[in-house]
DNA sequence: ATATTATGATAAGTTTTATTTATATAATTT
DNA sequence: AAATTATATAAATAAAACTTATCATAATAT
């Protein structure tokens, strides 16, 4: 069993095709064919099941992929080992964000992080917390920007950003005269969220649980976007809740509808985490300098309450 | 690189000598010499440092050997695979057993079980419960014998046998005229207990602690054996707990001094326990088979009460 | 039904790589 | 200084991986 056999073997079962994984791969087919028959020989059981079309993975197959993906990634990850000791900041790097980063954080540096660091080659991906843990410990994420903190041992943090958070009211709402608002003007019941699956949504509903205790655990209305909980705060369905560095972005005549917090002001603490095995550390510094240095310009707030994100 | 390549690495790193990896690895001194040389290549980097007399890892070697392990031993685990496809009951297999369960439970299933599997290596280390759970997560145990529940989310429990304690009273001991024991007689104060590390230990602190409240959580008198905790007992420092298999195993004139508990008894939990990624699934469900076959002629209590070994 | 196309297997030959044998070199011990 | 021990190097050989050319088979089109 070598490392390239495996490697096809993944070309092979990605595509479905040994002509198309031949391609991929820079061999010819017949090498894939041999190379692939030798290794089911040395395993002495089929990999793939040749009599359907296109061809499929035999049930053994399967876990034979899984197994060879462990493999080959753990062997990628010898080259990162290298390059952390030379201090070399390139080659691939996966990175995760959660959805309600993205957008807002991600044109602040990313322009100038690829531009700084060209050999760097970033793959982004827009995951959920709960996603990127799980990847950050398969060895599928290098690194992430997600809400902390976590309190995953296998998981550490560097803190970017405290992020407040800002009432977003419209004129109709009962809260809308008040020039700043407090944490116990809040009522969750009468706040858009957004769906489940939103380390956001945790993170206003943990900010309603500080203020008055928890109320029924049911609500009705709920969506993927602050954009829609916007329109939808102006069919006086109630108030909703944004981080700082989205109300940047938003129209000024929606900018009159934001109201502050006293200070100190809830806040989301933001980090880039990574595993503790500390692989592309060279990268996750350049890009924490970068990030932080970038949004200390565009957050001026001094001393912040931190809601936890679980 | 290739896995060849690194298990030339490992055997050098191990005998810190090209020769005698070399013999270890059946081939020549040369092939070792110039794979190495053609794999620093490739890294670009030394592993070696050839200056140094034995020779000797360099630091970014140290990091190379810990990451060929994972591969290496990802790549072995590959046959895993294919063995537990085909059902095939053999190859190399890494028991962990905890101390307080090694000496008693190994006699009555090992020859049993080498006789009916020949064709599984067992590899048996005796290691606390933390080195244990270390070992599995990192691959290097193939599954463990221990005290129950653990609560590890990534380890699956299978429930062997419940053990009950028996408390060890010698003549002079207050409880001695008593023919049965119950929870409520116990004294932390007054019970010898294994030193630190044991799991056995921290159940039956926790088994006092379900009595009375937790008293101070100083020690005088600990020891690594139930042997001598039974010595010190008859000089005076006290009673000592004892697990039921253990007392099957201890002279007449001893075994007079024993006190069972009131049903149900206090017990601890004793699982075989294993990764969830299932590798070897046979074997452990073989050894499972095996080992509660062989403890139900053992122990015969019927109803007991679960004390958590965390 | 026949031709065409797509896809994978096989055969033969070539290139590349891994390994061995033999020998050189450097460091250490006697 | 000679002997010993340990690694590197050179040349030759064995093994493997890969390519080109061709075949077999099944699905699709004419």
């Amino acid at each position: 069993m070598t490392i390239t056999q495996l490697k096809y073997v993944l070309a092979v079962a990605e595509h479905q095709n040994f002509t198309k994984a031949a391609e991929k791969t820079f061999v010819t087919q017949p090498t894939l064919s041999m190379q692939i028959q030798k290794l089911e020989e040395e395993l002495d059981i089929l990999i793939f099941d040749r009599s359907k079309k296109p061809i499929e993975l035999t049930a053994v197959g399967k876990k034979i992929v899984n197994q060879a993906k462990n493999i080959v990634n753990e062997s990628e990850r010898m080259q990162d080992v290298v390059d952390q000791e030379k201090g070399f900041i390139g080659g691939d790097f996966k990175l995760g964000i959660i959805p309600t980063v993205m957008p807002t954080l991600l044109p602040m540096f990313l322009k100038t992080f690829t531009a700084r660091y060209p050999k760097v080659h970033l793959k982004i991906e827009e995951l959920s917390t709960e996603e990127i843990i799980h990847k950050l410990q398969e060895g599928h994420l290098d690194a992430a920007i997600a809400a902390t903190p976590l309190q995953q041992p296998s998981i550490k943090e560097r803190v970017l950003y405290y992020e407040p958070f800002v009432g977003y009211i419209p004129e109709s709402h009962r809260l809308s005269q008040k020039k700043q608002i407090e944490t116990s003007d809040l009522d969750i019941d009468d706040i858009l969220l957004l769906e489940d699956g939103h380390c956001f949504r945790d993170g206003v509903i943990n900010l309603c649980r500080a203020s008055k205790m928890a109320k029924n655990d049911h609500f009705q209305l709920e969506s993927g976007s602050f954009e829609t909980l916007i329109k939808l705060s102006h069919e006086g369905l109630g108030m909703t809740l944004l981080p700082y560095l989205h109300t940047l972005d938003i129209s000024e005549k929606q900018q009159k509808n934001l109201r502050y917090f006293q200070e100190p002001p809830p806040a989301r603490e933001v980090s880039i985490i990574y595993p503790k095995s500390e692989l592309k550390l060279h990268i996750i510094d350049a890009m924490y300098q970068l990030i932080s240095g970038v949004v200390r310009g565009a957050i001026r707030f001094q001393d912040v309450k931190i809601i936890s994100p679980v």
